[in-house]
DNA sequence: CTGTGACTTTCAGTCCGTC
DNA sequence: CGACGGACTGAAAGTCACA
């Protein structure tokens, strides 16, 4: 699948995959965590999927970071 | 329609007026800036919609804020 | 452990209105 | 000007098998 060209998408996709990374979590751990599907965290930090915002709160809460932390780095 | 449960929604919802308000602008104008639509706008006020991230981006840019600003309060 | 394509179901997002 | 409803279309949500 293609990634998508929203400076957003690709803003938080870069952070989730950071601050994941951060946590020691796998994908499947945060997936898990975060009640969603592994692939689609996977798809969130290739930046293929752009998720609504109940979406990111779920992985926020799973992270156990500041929504806005997601989005450091977009202006 | 019914508004939504979650807490990242209702923020939104919450800086989303107020930004607009402050910004001087109905929520018409905004639609058209932002190249959403009226009832979705008005939707996205009251909290009974879930916009993906390139709808938040669309009004952050419309509204010439940056994204965190509409997630003040969002802890 | 992660990427990916394909797929079905649900809902984001539009457009027509009324009050 | 804004809340709200109904009907619609395209895209997000959610899942799977396989690389």
């Amino acid at each position: 699948m293609e990634s998508l060209d929203s400076f957003l998408v690709q803003t938080f996709a870069r952070n989730l995959k950071r601050l994941r990374s951060k946590a020691g979590m796998s994908q499947e751990e945060l997936a898990l965590k975060s009640g969603l599907d592994r692939t689609y965290v996977s798809g969130c930090e290739r930046g293929v999927r752009n998720p609504s915002l109940v979406s990111v709160e779920k992985v926020a809460s799973a992270l156990g970071v500041r929504v806005e932390e997601l989005f450091v780095g977009a202006s």
